[in-house]
DNA sequence: GGCTTGCGTTGACATGGGTCAAAATCGGAT
DNA sequence: ATCCGATTTTGACCCATGTCAACGCAAGCC
């Protein structure tokens, strides 16, 4: 609840140079296109660090910017009247902030462990993709990756027990880092159980629970408290519908 | 689970002057179309009628094919592996069936006692949209919208009670129905209670009493099983995250 | 009309997971 | 290395909701 920064965030306007080495580059919207295209865009784009809990953004805020995350990871949650916060997603490298049609941020944005983006001014970009429809089709495909990935959310927030949520999750999780290029089997977890549980609709209690029993059947071993390996996947994803 | 065509399914295409006058043309991607273009969609569309029940493609089948709903309602569900079986969205006038990157249907789609569709391949809408800028940029307005809607989805999912998450599908059903031109309050139900309890991740008989409940605190109305008065939209809003 | 069939409601009961509490462990700061 | 606050684990208890079962009701059909 009470997250502290423990970096201060910085800001700096990019050069073309620094947009061709970018790491993440393939993974967003600059991907589809040319260096003389990308130097356009460098031209409006401002990269910026986040520390450990650090807020890009508060529910509510004007939403006059979008963001690339180029490194680490991201949390977007609501916190509802009744004290409890509902985590919407967890986005990582190569994933797009700012799909959304309404005047103001409908969720809080985090840093979860420190975070590097790309900012874009909403209005610079919009005159991007009219210029580049390119973009504009890269966006759509991510666009489409996220209601995927949405889609997922809900079917494991819908079904079954918590600790098939806590499979499903683990799994997801391992799938997206290989599908970023990163490693697939010790699942590294930036976020806090409770940030797990806000996810996941259960009580951090519950998820911590899930954890030792998983371990305990001996489907993943708990290498430390945020390295897991998944020592089955077979019996993890049976698991994770099954039960 | 065994629901049954009440309707034969019709399929037929479209000459040009059917477009012009689609009631649906405003809340679609055709929205964004001169006449003239219009009639260059119309060539590649087929309109279809489905029955109560009936489905428009499974889980699993080669996903060729997109469409865009023009009457009635559509359910996207999935079943798990432990019989039960999760409504991942209900898609109304308007709505677009087709945002995904996989080569087959993650969802089955199902009418929900009856609904009319455009169809397209989505090879030649590929070729509308390289063409047409306008309509990729009007689909990425729309998977602005489908992303938003998975995301409300999500936190009606994760948080809070039964009645909570009756009561904030109630009024996200009445919401959604305003917004394409129907009638706000007496909300009209077109899916049964165990689509509710599947949509919701909870047990149909949960449901069925929570509408008594809410009922019997007078901030519904019953008027009939399929259709309901909401008597206090800011009570009935304060429940939906507050209890 | 009376039957059939699917859907909805209500009741009784069991249990998974939430809540409260306390101890253990981790990790950053000095 | 030590300390201190944050995070995680574990335990005990209880309630909301799932499950099982019976019944009511409305629509369609003969």
């Amino acid at each position: 609840m009470t997250k502290m920064a423990s970096t201060k965030s910085a800001s700096f306007a990019l050069d073309a140079s620094r947009c061709l080495i970018c790491s993440a580059k393939a993974l967003n919207m600059c991907g589809s296109l040319e260096p003389e295209e990308l130097s356009r865009l460098s031209q409006i784009a401002r990269c910026e660090s986040f520390g450990n809990g650090e807020a890009l953004f508060h529910e509510g805020d004007p939403a006059k910017t979008v963001y690339n995350i180029t490194d680490g990871a991201i949390r977007l949650s609501t916190s509802l009247k009744n004290g409890r916060r509902q985590v919407v997603g967890f986005l990582f490298t190569g994933d797009f902030i700012g799909f959304s049609d309404r005047e103001s941020f409908p969720w809080t944005g985090e840093a979860v462990r420190g975070a590097k983006v790309c900012r874009f001014s909403r209005a610079d970009l919009a005159r991007i993709t009219t210029e580049f429809p390119k973009v504009e089709h890269r966006l759509l495909e991510m666009a489409t990756a996220d209601i995927a990935s949405a889609q997922d959310h809900i079917v494991m927030l819908g079904q079954g027990s918590a600790a098939e949520k806590v499979s499903a999750f683990l799994l997801a999780l391992s799938r997206k880092s290989a599908k970023r290029g990163g490693i697939e089997n010790p699942v590294h977890l930036p976020m806090t159980r409770e940030d797990i549980a806000d996810y996941l609709g259960l009580a951090f209690e519950t998820v911590s629970r899930c954890f030792t029993r998983l371990e305990n059947e001996g489907l993943i071993a708990i290498e430390s408290t945020r390295v897991v390996r998944i020592k089955d996947f077979e019996a993890l994803a049976d698991f994770s519908d099954d039960e």
